[in-house]
DNA sequence: TTCTTATGCATAAGGAAATTATGTATATTT
DNA sequence: AAATATACATAATTTCCTTATGCATAAGAA
């Protein structure tokens, strides 16, 4: 991830939400979706992101399915049953952080 | 922090951001404020604390005002004037990557 | 009265997870 | 022809946190 020096321990649960919801993607694909979606906030570095993709699948959460393209080899990657479920712990533990965040950045004036 | 996983790099952003409302407070200060404000969702660390802490200060953005509390010492953190427009940035940014995070973990069937 | 918890600081060792720097290769755009 | 985009990968390094440990006083519980 480029440019942001935040960030750090989420990346693993947004792969695993894109994949839920695309149901399956490859590696650059999900680098541009979320420079899309962020609208060029996040950059996801392939130095995190493949080694990710890497442990995720050694998790035994996501599996792997690999096509050639255009003559460009691409490996799309999919949730397994048990990836679907962590999905749903990882999730909630990423929105519940993000809710500390904002209480924790939110200005004392506003009203709660 | 503990039970946690997540939020890495924003612990100096939250600290500036406190101090700036508060005006000075000490570490240990620190750590029960932002147990409180998150409802323990967030616990800082003595040895994530301290360090960040005295980072802050080496770099200019804090300084530090010693105290005798009940037989024991205290640190009073606050900013200098050069933290104060540092705060004005990391907050920006910090919010930034939060708005980022919201739109990466919004489910798709959500209006835009 | 002794043990635990709370208050208050600090640092060292270790690990997790990123960045940065490379590397390979094809396709497309300038 | 050169640069950029697409597509993967990994090694070296850095950053930042956790865990463990240490010291010290005060307060509350057993």
């Amino acid at each position: 991830m480029k440019n942001s020096k935040l960030y750090k321990g989420s990346l693993n649960t947004i792969i695993l939400k894109l994949l839920d919801e695309k149901g399956k993607m490859y590696g650059y694909e999900i680098t541009q979706k979320v420079k899309e979606l962020t609208r060029g906030g996040v950059k996801i570095t392939e130095g995190a992101l493949y080694p990710a993709l890497h442990k995720l699948e050694a998790e035994g959460l996501l599996e792997v399915e690999v096509a050639m393209v255009d003559n460009r080899l691409r490996k799309y990657y999919k949730l397994t049953t048990q990836g679907e479920k962590e999905t749903i712990n990882r999730l909630a533990e990423l929105e519940d952080f993000i809710r500390s965040m904002q209480q924790l950045v939110k200005p004392k004036w506003e009203i709660n």
